[in-house]
DNA sequence: AACCGGACCTGTATGC
DNA sequence: TGCATACAGGTCCGGT
């Protein structure tokens, strides 16, 4: 479910009301030893008291960066969210952990309870999500093994093109390697390869400069255009507040039934299996050249 | 070394 | 209705 968009929108909902608060306690939920990289009373030791100062977005990866240096992070995986709620209101049956905050500030009143207490909620039908502590070491080792950020300015089509040529594979299972490019997954790929009309099978040896510039850009136009519409919600997916995204109506080719006609050229839509994920293209706008 | 397929889980949709 | 099967937005691991 959630990829860069929809983990970058969780951050910035949830920003404004984590940072500043203190974590009272962790609570265990259903099945914590299966969220959890550290044991139970390892976690919930080091958590405790520890305030939230800011949140980051590391590829689909979130951090809540302590003040103790450490910082909490967050895989979503498949079907992970993180909900605010009033101490009092009851759990999900897939909550697996919560942690109880104390708020700084002030917090609206259908939130916190009268001692200014709030809970942030994790809940996952699948508990393919993963949470643990990391120093500062680990977090620079978790970065330094994935790829660069598409959003960084910084970041060239000729680097991309560098790191993409060399390989045998098929462009779509390239882009969902978190350590070639960060952030990207099925939905995202299907659209930005659609968009720069390059077929998803196409090896990446094959790829030009050309055509790498035009995925990139492709890339940049749709993680930022999802961005502003909060993410893409097929079933699960709610931000920190637990209003879903509407980038779904925008979605040009995923998720799309084979022989849909194409919103560019009207020809029927196809759909293929890539490194085991389903892909949806125009075979008309993204011709398999080589 | 790079790449693919299966495993990890549960819920939902579809077909028989 | 009941049951089996396929599939779902991600990542890790083992085998080739």
């Amino acid at each position: 479910m959630p990829e860069l968009p929809e983990v970058e929108t969780v951050r910035r909902t949830l920003a404004p009301v984590l940072a500043g608060a203190t974590v009272v306690a962790a609570l265990r939920g259903a099945h914590p030893d299966d969220i959890l990289l550290d044991p139970w009373p390892v976690f919930a030791q080091r958590i405790r008291r520890r305030r939230i100062e800011t949140l980051e977005r590391r590829g689909k990866y979130l951090a809540l960066c302590l003040d103790s240096a450490d910082r909490l992070l967050i895989h979503l995986g498949m079907t992970g969210e993180l909900r605010l709620s009033h101490p009092a209101a009851p759990a999900g049956a897939h909550c697996h952990l919560a942690l109880v905050l104390r708020a700084e500030g002030q917090l609206p009143p259908a939130l916190v309870d009268r001692r200014g207490r709030f809970l942030l909620r994790y809940h996952d039908v699948r508990r393919f999500g993963r949470i643990g502590l990391l120093d500062p070491v680990g977090w620079a080792a978790l970065s330094a093994r994935l790829g660069p950020e598409p959003l960084d300015p910084a970041l060239t089509a000729a680097e991309l093109w560098e790191h993409l040529h060399v390989r045998r594979s098929p462009v779509k299972a390239a882009l969902l390697d978190q350590t070639l490019i960060a952030g990207i997954g099925n939905i995202y790929a299907d659209e930005a390869l659609f968009q720069a009309g390059i077929h998803p099978a196409r090896r990446c040896q094959s790829l030009t400069l050309a055509d790498v510039e035009r995925l990139l850009t492709a890339l940049r136009t749709v993680l930022t255009e999802a961005i502003a519409s909060a993410g893409t919600t097929i079933r699960d997916y709610r931000d920190g507040t637990g209003r879903a995204g509407s980038y779904q109506f925008r979605l040009q080719v995923y998720g799309k039934e084979p022989g849909t006609p194409c919103p560019r050229c009207g020809a029927a839509l196809a759909r293929i299996r890539i490194a085991g994920r389903s892909s949806t293209f125009c075979p008309q706008c993204q011709p398999l050249l080589d």
